[in-house]
DNA sequence: CTTAGCACTCAGATGGTTAGAGTGCTAAAA
DNA sequence: TTTTAGCACTCTAACCATCTGAGTGCTAAG
């Protein structure tokens, strides 16, 4: 694929105003508006080329160009620069975002509604992946009558609660000498060793005991699913406002896909194998059958090390350049909290 | 407002058959379909009576009636007969439905989904207030390097977790200590209690610990939050495929609302007084202000006591008989899983 | 290689006509 | 007095024909 620059130059002119205006953009619009020197007949030749390559279409016979998603996929890759700038999006902030959530749960739910609020297209972010936890601590807490809390914790700081009603009455002295005993013979075992060890133990142990560690062994796989699934969306609504979702049809099977969040899961999670900003543009991505959609993924870190990815889903006639940008801030302004949060009193991070 | 048998029936009629159909109904249509062995003459006069009455309403001169709000609302105080018959929903399930969510917000999760799917519409479940909550438990362990996972127990069973990390190295042994000095200090106390006693402390104390009770302070106000917010949402994709949401403006206001959980949630609790179920039509309801969209909900209970609200949101032309029916199947549905799981030992239901 | 000129195409807007559904009213029938 | 048949009237939705304008592709001249 040869183009020389001013194939480029029209061909970009055609994306810019497209993804500006959304209606298909003709031959003597872009000979005034852009200062190329040259007559509407000259870009209808060149359009003509572009298309012969793949890059443009023809909704019908009069109209005017439209980008293919190879034409975004050229544009993306090769005419956008972008400028890792924060402070560009910094600047168009009345004040400085805060993201202040609680617990990691709220930070991410915030995090979502950052990058939604940021593009105006809809945020996703996937929780952290804890793929080397292993055992930590055990917690058994008496509430009233026979009601006891599960406190399950990973070395990674993930815990899992669930409360269980006993059929019979121990007291916390006994709970605790049981938890005592789970965290020395379970020490440093990884998730999947506890299940083994807690199904073996379950063989020969006490009666008392035994729902208690039947139940210490869900938890410990629920750990796991839960862990798993949490993706957390924001600004779903936002995506209404684009015309190009017009079609109920296109709706409806975008929010289906919404509500299918293991789905989503995969998609961002082939992103987390590079570190940089990737774009899925509409039909490129097997896992997100949306014509028309596309999707601007990056990761975030920890300590640096990377943990997790984010991203933004909107229409292909996406506003790239800027979506980049909110993508790439809000990586970076996540990665710093997280670490700031974690690694306290270990690193000094001082990138503000 | 006296209507004679006959206006009853015919104003059952024409509501039952919008609600099927989703077309103005004409008088022609009613006296064929329905045998009340009079002609279309005498139902036109009955419908302009009950349009006098502000029952029905017109769209324009030469279409059908349709119902008002006002109609729906006698239609369901006074017109149809609910069974209380969970046989009939359960027969409609090819398997009966299971819920089996490790922690209360998986079950909760999966509550709202199962009210999207059985009602075709949206379910709404707002998870369990914890009004009256006081001090349990408060657990520190120690994780990689510096930092410390507060794990913090409220009498109700709700757990709040948070990661820390502190400027300087403490042994477990340190912590658990603290955690044994706190334990002791905030027995029964409520959560207001606590923050008001930990404040005071923290001007006393030794610094070391301060961060650990700031901290805590925290956790202890954001486990109010937490609960506070929760509201869960399914099958939002669902309410798409009713023809009355192709109006995009409607759409984007009813998914606004959507995530404005805080109003969901105002909406939803009005409800918990009264137990049974309440139906909210159109424009009745001031907080939630979309025209064309109804609310049914009802409560759900632990231990014989009102702990939480659920329904389901769809068009004001909605299966209220099959709806309430669902939600009604459903709250008992999570009522007695609720009330195994909490209580199991202490109470026997055998209400399957 | 560029560009002016021109015929051609097609979507979308405009407007008039028609068919059909359903009403309201009146006057006759029960 | 109530019911009903009959009929004129109203309004929507569908259909069709027409028109306009945007934008193309091609050709031939610059």
């Amino acid at each position: 694929m040869e183009l020389d620059e001013r194939d480029k130059k029209v061909l970009q002119a055609v994306i810019d105003s497209y993804i500006q205006t959304g209606a298909p953009v003709g031959s003597s619009f872009i000979s005034e508006k852009f200062s190329l020197g040259v007559s509407p007949a000259t870009i209808r030749n060149i359009m003509a080329e572009l298309e012969e390559m793949g890059l443009l279409t023809h909704p019908h016979t009069s109209a005017g160009r439209v980008p293919t998603d190879k034409g975004y996929r050229y544009y993306i890759d090769s005419l956008i620069s972008i400028e890792r700038n924060t402070d560009e999006i910094s600047s168009q902030l009345q004040r400085p975002v805060e993201l202040h959530g609680g617990d990691i749960e709220d930070l991410m739910e915030e995090a979502s509604q950052l990058l939604a609020r940021l593009s105006r297209y809809t945020g996703v972010v996937v929780a952290p992946a804890e793929p080397e936890s292993s055992y930590k601590h055990i917690e058994f807490v008496r509430l009233r009558g026979r009601q006891v809390l599960i406190i399950f914790v990973t070395s990674g700081g993930v815990v899992q609660n669930k409360l269980i009603g006993l059929d019979e009455t121990l007291s916390q002295h006994e709970l605790n000498a049981f938890a005592a005993y789970l965290d020395q013979e379970l020490e440093h075992s990884t998730l999947a060793d506890i299940r083994q060890r807690l199904l073996e133990r379950m063989h020969e142990d006490r009666a008392a005991f035994l729902r208690l560690m039947e139940e210490t062994y869900r938890a410990s796989v629920e750990v796991r699913e839960k862990d798993k699934e949490k993706v957390y969306i924001g600004g779903a609504s936002q995506i209404l406002e684009n015309p190009e979702f017009a079609d109920m049809e296109k709706l409806r099977a975008l929010f289906r896909a919404f509500e299918d969040k293991y789905k989503l899961l995969r998609l961002l999670d082939r992103a987390v194998a590079a570190e940089g900003i990737k774009v899925f543009i509409g039909s490129e991505n097997p896992f997100f059958e949306m014509q028309g959609c596309s999707l601007v993924v990056g990761t975030y870190k920890a300590g640096g090390e990377v943990i997790g990815t984010l991203g933004v889903i909107g229409p292909t006639r996406m506003q790239y350049r800027q979506v980049i940008q909110v993508v790439d801030y809000t990586s970076r302004l996540l990665s710093r909290l997280l670490s700031e949060r974690y690694q306290r009193g270990m690193i000094d991070y001082d990138e503000r």
